[in-house]
RNA sequence: GGAGGGAUGGCAGAGCGGUAAUGCAGCGGAUUGCUAAUCCGUCUACCCGAUAGGGUAGCGGGGGUUCGAAUCCCCCUCCCUCCGCCA
């Protein structure tokens, strides 16, 4: 959420920030509406301190054994105006709340402009595509000759969009997650959390999935959601809170299960395992101080880079342009993985940093030491990384002539010790 | 699912129709060789105002009664305890 007070003092910033999201302006109707709300505040306050002073004159009067009756007539006709002042307030902070919800964050300023997603940026590649002396397949290819990837039974279970893994393959999904944690938790600082996967409207609405959004999620018959990524319930856990400024930044990472519609994808990424309607993620969330989550967001995404360098992975980061954007972000980093079956990079970790968009949303704040008043937290997530994606790097990297996958060292001490999958027992 | 109890400022905790006690913490200031102690100030949001300052609201949320509501009434949400069911 925006600050409307913001709005107020930079409207040009505001709708060419607008623009460059691909938006018209929207300045002149908000602050139409702002004035309106603060109008209706000020006269309405004016009449109830009038109120408030006339009622203990009736308090007063009554003390002294005196007729209160004219002074309760006054307050009657004042209590009728300043009904209609709060009606028409309390019509017009509505109204604008539900626009703002609706309007994402502002870009950084050195946030690449553009229209979409040719228009980011790279930044940096590491390491080389692997060579192969014969033609590399793609994932699907390799996992349904070996058995272990079956998306027939899936589909039979749950339809299109599903995936059943088995044996080594299953295993290695495990690894990959038990690895990325261990990672975080042991060498980058973040606490691991086992969050909730069901969450309410109140948590959506702080990371901004929702009102937006909700034809990407997926709900309950009861009324809950299924989390589209861990970083609505890790970052919900400073929602409402007053944190401790000694207590920033706070890391939590977690490894949960994602459930998305992919209302938007149709006919997208169809085959393999790319794009499910459910993968499990390891998530990297920090709450920090606002003046920290610049070089936080730079930290964040060393640490989902170093999963890849540690797999030994080719990839390359790019920023992404304003018109590619998520709602949330003022500025966000891809993470892309080379996927040698598919002869292209595809997207493994997107690194966001929030600023105090979602703080404001679920009304996260800090008292700054030496300082009067509160002020709100910057909140970032990333990915660190996305397992199911990087079982499909791990496979069409490593895969050999015969279809066999070798296993990258620093997954083996996850899978028994075993260096090949494929390959005769 | 059944039956009770509860929600008040950063925390603890009173108030139960006359307009938010008190304690602790934090922060600012005063005082004092140092440390400590003591004293004073300090809740949050919004509105008006160039500043100084002034005002309004907020006791889980929303309605209602009343001249006046944290206190009374209605609806809702959440939390806790016990029972039942259950991984």
């Amino acid at each position: 959420m925006l600050d409307i007070k913001w709005i107020r003092d930079n409207p040009a910033a505001f709708d060419s920030a607008l623009g460059s999201r691909g938006m018209e302006p929207m300045s002149g109707a908000l602050l139409a509406l702002d004035a309106r709300r603060r109008e209706a505040q000020t006269e309405a306050q004016a009449v109830q301190e009038d109120r408030n002073r006339l009622s203990k004159e009736v308090g007063a009067a009554k003390a002294r054994g005196e007729d209160a009756a004219e002074i309760i007539a006054r307050v009657g006709q004042l209590k009728e105006r300043q009904g209609e002042l709060e009606a028409a307030q309390k019509a017009a902070e509505a109204e604008l709340n539900e626009v703002l919800a609706g309007i994402p964050n502002i870009p950084a300023a050195d946030v690449p402009v553009g229209e979409d997603e040719a228009a980011n940026v790279e930044l940096r590649r590491h390491g080389a595509p692997p060579a192969f002396d014969f033609e590399p397949k793609q994932h699907f290819e390799l996992g349904e000759l070996l058995g272990q990837m079956d998306f027939e039974t899936a589909a039979r279970l749950s339809g299109a969009r599903f995936v059943l893994l088995s044996g080594a393959l299953a295993r290695l999904e495990r690894a990959l997650g038990q690895f990325m944690l261990d990672l975080h938790t042991g060498e980058h600082g973040y606490t691991e959390v086992q969050p909730p996967v069901l969450v309410r409207d109140d948590a959506l609405f702080g990371t901004g999935q929702l009102p937006k959004f909700a034809e990407d999620l997926y709900r309950t018959g009861d009324g809950y959601w299924l989390i589209p990524t861990a970083e609505v319930p890790l970052t919900n856990i400073v929602a409402g809170q007053m944190v401790d400024e000694g207590y920033l930044p706070r890391r939590y990472t977690a490894l949960t299960p994602c459930f998305r519609s992919e209302a938007g994808a149709a006919g997208k990424d169809t085959r393999g395992m790319l794009r499910q309607h459910q993968f499990d993620k390891v998530e990297l969330v920090s709450i920090t101080h606002p003046d920290e989550s610049e070089a936080e967001l730079e930290r964040k995404t060393a640490c989902a880079e170093e999963v890849l360098k540690r797999l030994g992975l080719h990839y390359r980061t790019v920023v992404l342009s304003t018109g590619d954007m998520g709602f949330s972000a003022t500025k966000t980093y891809d993470i892309e993985v080379w996927l040698p079956g598919q002869g292209t990079y595809r997207e493994i970790s997107s690194c966001s940093n929030c600023g105090d968009f979602q703080a404001r949303r679920m009304n996260a704040r800090f008292k700054p030491a030496g300082e009067k008043g509160t002020r709100f937290v910057h909140t970032l997530n990333g990915s660190g990384i996305a397992v199911g994606r990087a079982l499909i790097a791990v496979m069409e990297n490593y895969q050999q002539a015969d279809g066999s996958i070798v296993v990258p060292e620093a997954l083996r001490p996850y899978m028994g010790g075993r260096d090949v999958i494929g390959a005769p027992e």
